[in-house]
DNA sequence: AATAGTTAATTAACCTAACTAACTATTATT
DNA sequence: AATAATAGTTAGTTAGGTTAATTAACTATT
C-alpha cells in the first residue's frame, strides 16, 4: 500500500524531527508551538488571535496561553483593533531577531536532512505535500 | 529556499492531519499516541516497553502510561520474559480487530489525500521522507 | 559466593499543549 | 431595543511528554 508507506514515513519522521527542533529552540527558551506561532507572524505579519487559531488549526484558548508566554518573554506585542473586540498581534523587534536566528539554525538542520535528495525530488515531494494539504482543507 | 518550503509544508500538514486522524480514532476511544503504539505492535509483533520507547523516540515512562491505558481498554496484554525484568507486550485479539478497522478507515483517508499525485510522485516523496529519517537518526 | 555496576520497568512530580465550557465585552442583526 | 454572534479570556481537565528516584533482576569481576 503506497499511501500507508507515505503516511507511515510521515509519522515516523515527526518525533525525531520535533526532538531536534526543540533542542535548537531551548537555547532561546522557546517550545515548538511558540515557535510555530512566531514563524507565522514573521511570514504573514500582524494578525488577530482568532486568525492565528484558524491558521494553526487549534482552539482559541490554546493561542491565548501561548501569546501570554510570548508576551512575557517580550517576543510579541498587541494593539487593539478598531473593532474593539480584536487584538492585533505582532512580533517585537526582539522577537524578529530571535526568529531570524532560529530560522538560520533550522535551515542548516533541514539542509542536512535533505542531503542525498535532488532538487527535483524535493520539488516533487513538496508538490505531494501541498496537494495533500489542499485535499485535506478543501 | 527549497528546504524551508519542504519542512514548512511538512508542519503545515501536521495539525489538520492529526485532527482528521483523531476524529476517526475517537470512535474507538483512542488517541493518536495510543494508536501509534498499537500500529507498531500490529506491524512488528510483540516487543518490550524499552524497545517500543526506542522505536517511537520517546522516554520509557511515557510508554508505561500509554500501555496502562491500552491495558485497561483490553487492547494489549503482557507476559514476563525469560529475563524476568522484561515484559513482552502484544495486542489482544480485540486490539487486533480494532487495529484492522482503524487501518481500513485511515487507508481511505490517506487515499483521498494523495488524490492528484501519481504513483511515481508519491514514490519519490517516500524516498525523500525516508532519506530525511535516515539522515536524522544516523 | 559476594560485590559492583547495569538494565527494565515503574512511580512521582512536573511541564507543555491541547481541549471544552462558561464568561465578558463589543459588534451586528432583526 | 432586544437578540444573536463574535473576539478574547478564564477555569478546569486531559494526554502525553519530561527528569529523578526506586525496585527487581541480570552480568561480570573479584
Amino acid at each position: 500500500m503506497l499511501q500507508q508507506n507515505f503516511f507511515g514515513l510521515y509519522y515516523k519522521l515527526y518525533r525525531p524531527l520535533l526532538n531536534q527542533v526543540n533542542a535548537k529552540l531551548t537555547q532561546y527558551g522557546l517550545f515548538s508551538s511558540q515557535w510555530q506561532l512566531m514563524k507565522l507572524l514573521m511570514q504573514e505579519g500582524a494578525m488577530t488571535p482568532a486568525e492565528i487559531a484558524q491558521r494553526q488549526q487549534v482552539e482559541k484558548p490554546s493561542i491565548t496561553k501561548i501569546l501570554q508566554r510570548l508576551g512575557e518573554m517580550g517576543y510579541v506585542e498587541s494593539t487593539p483593533g478598531q473593532d474593539k473586540r480584536e487584538k492585533w498581534i505582532r512580533l517585537t523587534s526582539s522577537g524578529e531577531a530571535v526568529c531570524r536566528d532560529v530560522m538560520e539554525q533550522l535551515a542548516s538542520l533541514y539542509e542536512d536532512l535533505l542531503q542525498g535528495s535532488s532538487k527535483e525530488e524535493v520539488e516533487i515531494a513538496i508538490s505531494v505535500l501541498a496537494r495533500a494539504h489542499q485535499n485535506l482543507t478543501s
